[in-house]
DNA sequence: GTAATATATCAATTAATGTTGATGTGTCAA
DNA sequence: TTGACACATCAACATTAATTGATATATTAC
C-alpha cells in the first residue's frame, strides 16, 4: 500500500470533526505532552467538568485519545495512529502526492 | 521557526472544522487533482447548486481552497498551506516531536 | 458502612450548522 | 437587448452540537 492512500471519508470527517472545537485542540495540545488526567486537564483549562467530559468523549469517540483508568483517576492520552490519519490525509491530497492511490470515481474522470 | 511550531488553534480549529463534513472532503479529493469549476464538481458529487456553493465557501473562508473566475465559470483550487498547515499541527503534537516549539501554557508546568 | 473524591451521564436549553427552493448577479451568445 | 448559463445569496426549516446544572457511578480513606 502507498503511503498516501486516501482515508476513508467517513473516519476522516469524524477525526477533523472532533479537531474543529477550540477546547478539543487545547485537550491535544495539553496531551501532546504525555497522558493526563480529567482533572489535570481541569485545572489548566478552567473549564466545567461536565464541559470537559464531553468533549473528551467526543475526542475518545473519534479515535483522537484514549484513557485508562487507574485508581480513581482516567488518564487520557493522544492516540498516535489518528494524528497519523491526519497527516496522511494531507498527505492524500496534496497535489502530484496521491496518483493512482484514490479508488474511487475522481480518479476514472 | 521550528517546523513543528503548534499553529494557531483558532486557525487550525477552522481549517479542521472546514474538513470535517464528508461532501467537503469529497470536495478535497476532487480538487487534489486539479482545479475545477462548480458544475465540474456539481456533476461528480450529485449535490444540489445551493448547497454545493454552501460547502465551497466554508472551505474558502477557511482558507482550504481558493476561487478564480474565468468568465462564466468559477474554477476552485485547493490551496497547499491549509494543507501544510493540517500536516503541521500533526507533527507538532506528535508526542516527542514538539519539544520547545508550544509557546504556551501547557510547557510551563 | 459512610463520606469524600474523580469522573461519567442525563435532561434541558441554546447555539451553530446544513439543506432546500427561490431569487439575484455577472457573463456570454445570438 | 434578450435569453440562457454559471454561480452566489437569502430565508425558512431541520438537524446536530455545545453548555449548564443535577444526578449517578466507581474508588478510596476513615
Amino acid at each position: 500500500m502507498a503511503a498516501t492512500t486516501f482515508p476513508e471519508i467517513g473516519n476522516a470527517a469524524r477525526v477533523f470533526h472532533a479537531l474543529s472545537d477550540e477546547t478539543r485542540l487545547e485537550i491535544v495540545r495539553l496531551l501532546s505532552h504525555g497522558e493526563r488526567c480529567v482533572c489535570e486537564l481541569q485545572d489548566a483549562l478552567e473549564a466545567a467538568q461536565s464541559r470537559l467530559s464531553f468533549h473528551l468523549k467526543t475526542l475518545k469517540e473519534a479515535g483522537v485519545v484514549s484513557d485508562r483508568r487507574e485508581g480513581r483517576w482516567v488518564y487520557y492520552a493522544l492516540n498516535r495512529d489518528a494524528l497519523d490519519e491526519i497527516a496522511g490525509f494531507a498527505g492524500a491530497v496534496k497535489p502530484g502526492k496521491h496518483a493512482g492511490s484514490c479508488a474511487q470515481a475522481c480518479c476514472s474522470s
